[in-house]
RNA sequence: CGGGGCGUAGCGCAGUCUGGUAGCGCACUCGGUUCGGGACCGAGGAGUCGGAGGUUCAAAUCCUCUCGCCCCGACCA
């Protein structure tokens, strides 16, 4: 493709409301534009990448015996209002009206319809085990669509359902996905861990989110450094360490000491000289749905896990009390709430258990009390509610330690069980002639936010650095002059490029070099070849990976075989 | 939904406080000189100042309402 056929709009400026890389470099590069909020249009360049993607998606689907369909995107609402999810989505579901006033829904995932796909064709065991997925669109009116292509309204996704006779099945099937899924990021080029997940709002049990490692990511996960075990810090289990003071004196006499404004943990170990790790911190918290304030008390050098709070309490959620309930709960300023005294019920994580002699809030502003024992000086439940950190013992293995990582949930695979399918009727007779509900499991990947996933992880300042699998084009061809040896030369190497199947960018506009250059980092076509007169001199074109810094580095390919070596590196990249 | 910010040419911005007939850089068009990491000179084209209403002799600027967008939080199969 020549770039004065392209339409390649590339801006020295990204657009102001661009923060995160890949959002800035997709505009950059004229890859993307923005139509609305969390709507984009996918210019050429874009639209390969996408393909791109797609094509590997869906050729390990293939592989693994999936079925590929196509679900509508406009569907009627009885659907969704037969599983409860027409109320239960909210505001999350777009919703619109036909001509008649019938109800319907933009589809935001698609178990109901695939669903009723199971319940009309799949009618016996002989029919299982099945996985049906699609490449379609989805639409959800996300509170806050950020970031360009990571957080969208209408984006593009690779969903599969499983169908199975019974449970075991299903975990059978969903390991195959696993390891689909394993094989898709891998063959994308991506850095990623699999990781134990909440189940969250899809029902069923056994999930699993594929992240892929990325400093900007939005997700909290851990990994440990010797085993396998990974998991996103909601869910991860933590070790408890004692930290073998159990034996220590608690007689020492509990006493209130003077602490004027010092209200954080790093303040009061500061001011009377202690360590983090030998004070309590004492959060009061509220469970949804309730009034009741509880008081959870951790280790001062811990961090509470909301999701296990939630799962203590046995609510949906919890949120920490406002400032008047804090005030109202302790008779005190933030920052004094402790254990001794306090009327509510109190929760104490396991770690902080173990404290001896420590420093908590006195419930009184300006206070602390020193020396202070749970079981001696204060009762509460003990729990596990301590949200996993960097440098924390692996809870599955001898030795190994935790490492904290950012990651954008790229993938996620559950095993659904019978949740819809009870739910709808989707039942098979199986061997004995009894009528079960099938077991599905759910498998989704956004394709969309993996292009800009992909970014996020490949890029450095001067624009992206694709992996060839999912570049627009395998090689870019500067031609740094408009004279006949160089075009002639030029031409030679794209015809001897694409007979091997090569994709090939050539920029052949009438621009100075620098901006040629400026333009081929920006758009991240893996390997650039520059022809000009200065190689031609030495009857040789110039080859360079977009990975390798030093402008200098270019590597001399001599022209009769420049074609074929270049051809042959890309191969080698593709694998 | 709570908090903050922004809407002026395709992009980045100034002008708004203190009302006086819209400007800069890049991009674009034409002419010329250049040509190995975002060149230079000259001449141009391009704007309902987000929208509606109001105040005023006069509104990008002041007032009211409204729409949109971004960021933080809440939320996120």
């Amino acid at each position: 493709m020549r770039f004065t056929h392209a339409l390649i709009p590339t801006l020295k400026e990204a657009p102001q409301d661009a923060t995160s890389a890949s959002h800035a470099l997709l505009l950059r590069g004229g890859y993307i534009r923005r139509l609305g909020a969390g709507i984009y249009d996918f210019l050429p360049l874009g639209l390969r990448v996408l393909r791109k993607v797609e094509r590997i998606v869906r050729a390990e689907m293939d592989r693994a015996g999936a079925l590929e369909i196509l679900m509508p995107v406009l569907l009627p609402g009885e659907y969704y209002k037969e599983t409860g999810r027409w109320d239960l989505y909210g505001d999350v579901l777009f919703r619109l009206k036909d001509r008649k006033g019938g109800d319907y829904n933009l589809a935001p995932t698609h178990e109901e319809i695939v669903t009723d796909i199971a319940r009309r064709e799949i009618k016996s065991w002989r029919d299982m085990p099945k996985n049906l997925y699609q490449i379609q669109t989805k639409f959800r009116d996300e509170p806050r669509p950020r970031a360009g292509l990571l957080r969208c309204r209408e984006f593009l996704m690779k969903d599969a359902y499983s169908f199975d006779t019974s449970e075991e099945k299903a975990l059978a099937s969903y390991e195959k996905m696993r390891v689909a899924y394993n094989n898709i990021f891998t063959r994308m080029g991506l850095k990623y861990r699999m990781v134990a997940a909440d189940s969250g709002a899809m029902g069923g049990n056994t999930s699993a989110e594929f992240q892929v490692l990325v400093d900007s990511g939005e997700d909290a996960i851990v990994a440990c450094d010797k085993c396998d075990y990974a998991a996103n810090v909601e869910v991860a289990e933590v070790k408890v360490v004692d930290p073998g003071r159990r034996a220590m004196a608690t007689t020492i006499r509990m006493m209130k000491v003077h602490t004027p404004g010092q209200k954080t943990i790093e303040e009061v170990s500061t001011f009377l000289n202690v360590k983090p790790s030998d004070t309590f911190k004492s959060l009061l918290y509220v469970g949804e749905g309730s009034k009741e304030v509880v008081m959870a008390l951790m280790r001062g050098d811990h961090a509470l896990n909301e999701v296990k709070l939630a799962r203590v309490l046995g609510v949906s959620s919890v949120h920490l009390a406002s400032e008047a309930d804090v005030k109202a709960a302790t008779g005190a300023e933030l920052g004094f709430a402790g254990p001794i005294g306090f009327k509510g019920k109190i929760y104490i994580d396991r770690a902080a258990a173990l404290v001896r002699n420590g420093v908590s809030g006195a419930n009184e502003t300006d206070y602390h009390l020193a020396n202070v024992n749970h079981g001696r000086d204060f009762d509460a439940e003990v729990v596990d509610v301590r949200q996993a950190q960097d440098g924390d013992l692996c809870p599955r293995c001898e030795g190994g330690r935790l490492h904290a990582y950012k990651g954008i949930e790229a993938g996620h695979i559950f095993v659904l069980g019978t949740h819809y399918s009870a739910k709808m009727g989707a039942t098979f007779l199986d061997e004995q002639q009894q009528q079960k509900p099938v077991v599905m499991g759910c498998y989704g990947i956004g394709v969309s936010r993996l292009v800009a996933t992909a970014i996020e992880q490949h890029h450095d300042d001067n624009g992206i650095a694709w992996p060839m699998r999912v570049a627009p084009y395998h090689v870019h061809i500067c031609t740094l002059a408009n004279d006949g040896a160089v075009v002639e030369a030029a031409q030679k190497l794209v015809d001897g490029l694409e007979a091997e199947g090569v994709e090939v960018l050539w920029d052949d506009r009438d621009e100075r070099p620098g901006v040629k250059f400026k333009d081929a980092d920006l758009l991240g076509v893996p390997l650039r070849v520059t022809i000009g007169a200065k190689g031609l001199a030495q009857g040789a074109v110039e080859l360079k990976p977009r990975t390798e810094k030093d402008p200098k580095k270019a590597e001399l390919v001599p022209l009769d075989v420049a074609a074929k070596t270049i051809a042959d590196r890309v191969k080698s990249a593709l694998g």
